[in-house]
DNA sequence: CTCAATATCAACAAAAATCGACATAAATGG
DNA sequence: CCATTTATGTCGATTTTTGTTGATATTGAG
């Protein structure tokens, strides 16, 4: 009778170790590629590697295995594949309000990657940021000036919150700051998951003459991961940029904002 | 009944992670290039790269896939797409020397982009850079740690040679570092056009253990803008890496260097 | 605007890959 | 040595993917 039906220690073969070594080293390999590579059947390679793939060493896909490693789809892009026809909206919208020559502060966030790839039709542009990839988007563009803040960058969005990013966002001084927000609460008003998120949020508003604030309809209601820190008070003559009409409940937390609906 | 245990994690074919690679690396590719390079039917190209559109993974235009990635029409992508094919084939070169976890500093320039591109399949690297570019592309990879040195960027290349970003360099250790050449004089050595990038190439050898230099073969031609500045002096072990035999005449200048060609 | 060239799309048949089951070979443990 | 477990290969039914064809849509030129 079957008595230890659990596999070995970690349910490994021989095969296992050079199947994942060869599968990181390539990216992507054919089920038939593995089994020539290795000798054995490609009955074989699928047998020893559907558990590898259940515990998300590798990935299967039909007719090829693929390393995890891949990283086709890092947080950040899938993020910012979430609601992409309303952040090209509000994006194009912010770029509206922004001017050839005017100074920007763009803190990070997946609607400002959007914004920054909307600024690219402006020109001349002094550019404050502390996510690289706003930085990269736009330092290219002839006669724009822009400066990337900080120097350790976060890994899932390549932003940084070092000391010396609010060194230079302290130091900058620029028309317009542009914000964005996890969730908007009907008396709390704009909410975000993380302190430095806070603190940058200020820098950058102490530093800019007028805040433009980012957010898409969605963040209107509850988010599954509730965010629990406020942003700084936006203030009299600041700008909401959203891609619908914010329920009434939200009257109270937008007074005196000057709101823009895009679309 | 068949159920659905077929839990295709996202719509990933084994076509898709070198569709992205290779459309993130040209910027733009027609679907019939693309058909031929896979040696599939134009159509397996528009069937995978439907939902990647979607996703906005890549975007779809008549007949071509563009990047979405760091999308560039200045002069940035025009030397991109100068022998871009050389650039790729030395780029995966660079990419198999470099292991996961090392520690590597990459200068600027559009060979580094590629590089930047390739390295995206390596984990757990720690990255020190001075160009945006290369910052953002590898600052979003799980696991990387990239500090990007430099506040101010250059317009035309988005790269930083301020002095933070001297410091940022200085205080690095890593093990290697990507350097890369303008043209390469039989008796001169290699040569680039501006100080600034021969003072960052002199602070990235000497914190890096061993260097790497990257040039592609038509280098080994006169330029037409010719540069007049020497880049350091490579040491015994470090590495070239290129696409085609160096002419006899270099041998002179390539003394000691581990010659990797790549193709 | 029309026209030709090319790109895209939908649908179906052919090809390839997967899975399950069983037989055989290798390894294990007394 | 044999009994038993474990791993591997082979075969057929089923599912998924791919190439082809013809219709439709888009682009660019005249």
């Amino acid at each position: 009778m079957p008595v230890n039906r659990s596999k070995t220690p970690s349910g490994m073969s021989k095969y296992t170790d050079e199947i994942v070594r060869t599968v990181d080293m390539m990216g992507t390999v054919s089920v038939q590629e593995l089994s020539q590579i290795l000798g054995v059947s490609d009955q074989t390679i699928r047998r020893v590697t559907r558990p590898l793939a259940e515990r998300g060493v590798l990935s299967k896909v039909h007719g090829a295995l693929v390393s995890t490693k891949s990283a086709l789809d890092p947080p950040f892009l899938s993020r910012m594949s979430l609601n992409r026809a309303a952040k090209m909206a509000i994006a194009n919208e912010v770029a509206a309000v922004i001017q050839d020559g005017d100074s920007v502060a763009i803190d990070t966030g997946s609607t400002s990657a959007f914004i920054a790839q909307a600024l690219r039709q402006r020109r001349d542009l002094i550019i404050v940021t502390n996510s690289a990839y706003v930085a990269s988007t736009l330092a290219m563009i002839p006669g724009n000036n822009v400066s990337m803040a900080g120097t350790q960058l976060r890994d899932h969005d390549g932003a940084s919150f070092d000391r010396s990013a609010f060194q230079v966002v302290e130091r900058a001084q620029v028309d317009y700051c542009v914000l964005s927000a996890s969730m908007i609460h009907a008396t709390k008003g704009f909410l975000v998951h993380e302190q430095c998120e806070v603190d940058m949020a200020t820098a950058m508003m102490n530093s800019a003459a007028r805040s433009i604030m980012a957010v898409d309809a969605t963040k209107f209601q509850p988010q599954d991961r509730k965010p629990a820190l406020r942003q700084p008070q936006l203030v009299e003559g600041d700008i909401l940029v959203t891609d619908a009409s914010p329920p009434n409940a939200f009257h109270g937390v937008l007074e005196g904002l000057e709101i823009r609906v895009a679309g």
